[in-house]
RNA sequence: GCGAUCGUAGCUCAGUUGGUUAGAGCGCUGGUUUGUGGUACCAGAGGUCGGGGGUUCAAGACCCCUCGGUCGCCCCA
């Protein structure tokens, strides 16, 4: 008989479970917490799209357009795209649900997407992101009111050593294209000294030679036209403005004059929280204001300012996360099980995480119940038609605390003041003996 | 898409210049011991040595191809 082959995963996804996936839940749960603390309503959106969503807002030209989007034609021959970031469905929705009426308006979404990308650490082909936006908000105020969230959320994170936000202005559409100009004459003019790299990157996106690594590059990189010099009145306002309000809102940043972002729709703000933790992957979180989006989309013309974060370069920044462990209930004799689900039911009625084993010989069970549970274990010792006797079991501090009995009545009535009290034994209270009453 | 490196049990790894039946620890399963029960002991299950081809009397080891992981480049979160 033919042995069947297992299918293997689809090369850069990952199956998440235990620990990685408690850091991935725990990133996200504390995103959720704090974008309600700033007032940003949460959206679910189709993880597919039609390519045209992408095609027109990121750039044409971009890597992520050109050669790493999942695109495929359906049944019905519509060309179809897994999104490969969030910014460009959010201003679709927006678009194609009328919700200019409640503009400005603070969005928040966090899900899977798909880039067709070499695999390594932190890059994934299914990745997930956190994401935040402000629509129709063209006032600075916005893009320090997202900077102040990211930067709260890296700190309840914990993250928030090592990293450090790199801010840059791109200016306002005139200025940048007055600076993209100049620095497309001057790297012209050292061609012959550019690297390979920079010579494809000359073509479709000359603003990032200015980040390249490549040795070659850097002398002329770093002596290449600032974007300063091209800035009008209003931008540098404009860029003033969200530096005061980072400052009056106690964010720390540094300057990146040579920052720019990736993605054609950028303008003014533009910003990285980076760290050199994560290898190759440095940026964390990164985002910027991209006012032209919406127009390109077809709409009126809209401001509006975001940012994304990888959820699994976030998770593998944290510190460990303990894993959440339930109270066990076991027995000491056989023939108890009725007993051991009244008692688990009666826990988790009351609030309280619990699982039970029932299974294997007495030493076993309780050795078992021992390696699985939270340092509770509810050992049933003996029961009649109406009482249970339980002995609340603390693992680990057994020796300067004996365990104590606990009798409690079939009566549901009476399971509630016995699942406080595992409560207390749970959360390490001096434990109190409750008599029958 | 380019370069480098690695792939042996569920996990972490050992495996000599190629040489009998591929090992250890942890984990898992069963048992013994103990007895308000834990750190002891015994036994067992579990391996296409990533896959395919080649060299050889003989390949986990050497060669080629391929798949996958990791690290760079690129790109980006």
């Amino acid at each position: 008989m033919a042995k069947i082959q297992t299918p293997q995963p689809v090369r850069g996804t990952q199956d998440m479970f235990g620990e990685t996936e408690e850091r991935f839940a725990y990133v996200v749960a504390t995103f959720e917490r704090v974008r309600r603390l700033y007032g940003f309503k949460g959206l679910q959106l189709p993880v597919i799209e039609p390519t045209a969503v992408f095609a027109r807002s990121l750039g044409e030209a971009t890597d992520v357009v050109s050669k790493e989007m999942y695109s495929f034609e359906d049944r019905g021959g519509d060309s179809i795209t897994l999104r490969p970031e969030f910014t460009a469905g959010i201003a679709r929705a927006y678009l194609t649900n009328g919700w200019q009426q409640f503009a400005p308006m603070k969005l928040s979404v966090h899900g899977p997407l798909f880039r067709y990308e070499r695999p390594q650490k932190g890059r994934y082909r299914q990745f997930h992101q956190i994401d935040a936006e402000i629509i129709g908000a063209a006032e600075p105020a916005a893009d320090v009111e997202l900077l102040v969230m990211a930067d709260q959320l890296l700190k309840e994170l914990g993250i928030d050593d090592g990293v450090t936000l790199q801010l840059n202005t791109l200016g306002d559409t005139q200025s940048r294209d007055a600076w993209r100009a100049a620095l497309v004459g001057y790297f012209n003019d050292h061609k012959g000294a550019l690297s390979e790299d920079s010579l494809a990157r000359l073509e479709k996106n000359p603003l990032r030679i200015l980040d390249s690594k490549d040795p070659k590059d850097r002398p002329i990189a770093e002596a290449a036209p600032v974007i300063d010099d091209y800035l009008s009145g209003e931008a540098q306002n404009f860029f003033g403005a969200v530096t005061a309000g980072l400052n009056a809102a106690g964010v720390a940043w540094t300057r990146n004059a040579a920052l720019v972002r990736g993605l054609d729709y950028y303008r003014h703000t533009a910003f990285e929280f980076v760290t050199d933790r994560l290898g190759a992957q440095g940026t964390v979180l990164g985002g910027g204001r991209y006012d032209g989006l919406i127009e390109n989309l077809g709409g009126k013309p809209t401001p509006a300012v975001g940012w994304a974060a990888g959820i699994e370069r976030l998770a593998m920044l944290i510190d460990e996360r303990p894993e959440e462990l339930p109270t066990f209930v076991t027995s000491e004799q056989e023939g108890q099980e009725k007993n051991v689900v009244a008692v688990v039911a009666a826990l988790r009625r009351g609030g309280l995480a619990a699982d039970s084993i029932t299974e294997g010989s007495a030493s076993k069970r309780f050795e078992k119940a021992r390696k699985k549970s939270n340092g509770v274990v509810l050992l049933l010792s003996a029961s009649t038609d109406f009482d249970i006797e339980l002995t609340i079991k603390r693992i680990g501090d057994w020796r300067q605390q004996p365990s104590e009995k606990v009798i409690a009545t079939a009566l549901q009535s009476r399971f509630d003041v016995l699942a406080a009290e595992v409560d207390e034994a749970n959360n390490y209270t001096p434990y109190r003996l409750n008599s029958r009453s």
